[in-house]
DNA sequence: CTCTATCTGTCAAACTTTTGACGAAAGGGA
DNA sequence: TCCCTTTCGTCAAAAGTTTGACAGATAGAG
């Protein structure tokens, strides 16, 4: 079903995203080739790390030309996952929550919010666009009921694993950690952080250390 | 001013937040000491991680006790430079921008949203908490007057790289970046990547091809 | 048709990060 | 007091990641 030579390192993987979002945009123009060499310097990478990514994929270059802009797209989507359409739950309707569900560029990329929740008496019935807020015990019924297999969870650090752990329950396969706590899973379920705040902290690091 | 050893790796100042987010929730249930051990196994880290780590700082825990998590905690916020406070502006007035500026884990973490700023004539003068928001041209006087140092991008991948000249140009020294493009910075101002829409992206890869 | 410049694919070297092993310090019970 | 267990700090091996170098392919100019 999905055509790779191997399993794609992780340090790979995380560079996809970024090359689909490039190519993605070269398709848009119409372009129809791009060289390891432009891609490395529009992403700030080396060129010899791009043709090596690549070279984990079933797809080849071209001497001289480089490589076909839109069968390289069709190949990221392929392996990244985004071929399929994913359903998504919200957990936390806060600003961030809310933020998040209204977001245009995920159903513009395959995901699809299907729920917002909250356990806040005072937030349920509360317009997300399209969505209300729901409250926690209509979650597994929403989860099951839209084959939901991802679940966002935008609540506070105390409340995180509570959260997670029932989205576990309810048979979500993959969570998107918001809150500054690290989440405990089992293998069977990916646990990716996007903790803006753990973010600002490095680039805080970063600044006060650069010379 | 900054004690340390030498300069901390990039995957060591990773971990940092985490560490920091964990000792802090220690620290105010009065838990006075915290083992390699304990830390690992919350984390996600094997101990011997946790230790090599803390050997990058002046610090040193007790044989058969531990790390005293006061001063673990007061060194992880030396380190990461939140003992000064940090002035911050929001370019972007969109679901993502608004929330961001009301996000309340930033000011409780010192970073100080001081402006938040977007091209569109129709966003002009709207509420966003205390702040309203601004239009462009008055980007560079809010930075010189507050003295901001950080800027997040929260604009369409197509406008962000130029915000950040813009941003760069005013004098700011960091940049969080939260659309999908990479941006191009001289090496004087560091970057960081909180790209949402990336992280589900890795998420969608690791659901598609876990067992 | 040949030559040249460009660009891929691959390999091995250099570098970074994680892990496992072990000696030494420290606390607590016999 | 002495031993036993826990836990640290450090080191070196193992694993993972990035880079540089170069052979071979190809397009286009002359």
């Amino acid at each position: 079903m999905h055509a790779s030579k191997k399993a794609i390192p992780p340090s790979v993987v995380k560079r996809l995203p970024k090359y689909l979002a490039y190519v993605q945009a070269l398709c848009l123009e119409k372009v129809e080739w791009v060289s390891s060499n432009e891609l490395a310097e529009q992403l700030g990478l080396t060129s010899s790390t791009v043709r090596q990514d690549f070279s984990y994929f079933d797809f080849s270059g071209i001497s001289k030309r480089g490589y076909e802009t839109i069968g390289l797209q069709n190949m990221l989507i392929n392996i990244l996952g985004v071929d399929t359409a994913w359903q998504v739950v919200v957990v936390g309707a806060g600003n961030l929550g809310r933020a998040l569900a209204l977001h245009e560029e995920f159903p513009r990329r395959g995901f699809n919010i299907v729920g917002i929740f909250d356990k806040d008496p005072t937030k349920l019935g509360m317009k997300v666009g399209a969505l209300d807020v729901k409250p926690m015990r209509e979650l597994p019924t929403v989860i099951g009921r839209h084959k939901v297999n991802m679940g966002i969870v935008a609540v506070p650090a105390v409340a995180a694993q509570s959260v997670a752990d029932l989205l576990i329950v309810a048979g979500v396969k993959g969570l998107l950690n918001m809150a500054l706590t690290h989440i405990v899973a089992p293998d069977t379920v990916s646990v990716i952080d996007s903790r803006i705040v753990a973010s600002l902290l490095e680039l805080s690091h970063s600044v006060s250390f650069s010379r």
